[in-house]
DNA sequence: GGTCTGACTAAAT
DNA sequence: GATTTAGCCAGAC
């Protein structure tokens, strides 16, 4: 199944540990859970995981929010973004690099 | 039940 | 340094 190594779980826990105000991105999300090439499957675990995980805050490797097109209308990522303080402009966030927050943190 | 797609990334050329 | 290729693997068709 999907989570039969705990990947979904891991993923989700993960995201979860985002702090307010900051991103990750799909590649670390999936690295930390020991599947550096894995991070399309990232995408999938945030897909249906739905809202129970502020998928909001991952975005890809260049600070795009790629998964912007999959968002509800009423509940755009970049507005979620902005809400926490994050600046979104043309579906890229800025500052994104100094936004990043490392999910190896939350390993230690 | 084989094939294609996809919220992507990293390595190779 | 920009472009291409390969890899990841669950769902949808």
């Amino acid at each position: 199944m999907a989570d039969a190594d705990g990947f979904e779980r891991d993923v989700c826990a993960l995201v979860r540990l985002v702090p307010r105000g900051r991103v990750t991105t799909y590649g670390a999300v999936a690295r930390a859970v020991g599947k550096p090439g894995a991070s399309r499957r990232v995408g999938w675990v945030l897909h249906t995981a739905g809202a129970v995980v502020p998928a909001h805050r991952v975005v890809n490797r260049l600070g795009l929010l790629t998964g912007a097109t999959h968002f509800p209308e009423d509940r755009p990522m970049a507005d979620l973004l902005t809400a926490e303080g994050v600046r979104v402009e043309q579906g890229c966030v800025v500052e994104f690099k100094r936004l990043f927050w490392d999910p190896n943190q939350a390993l230690q």
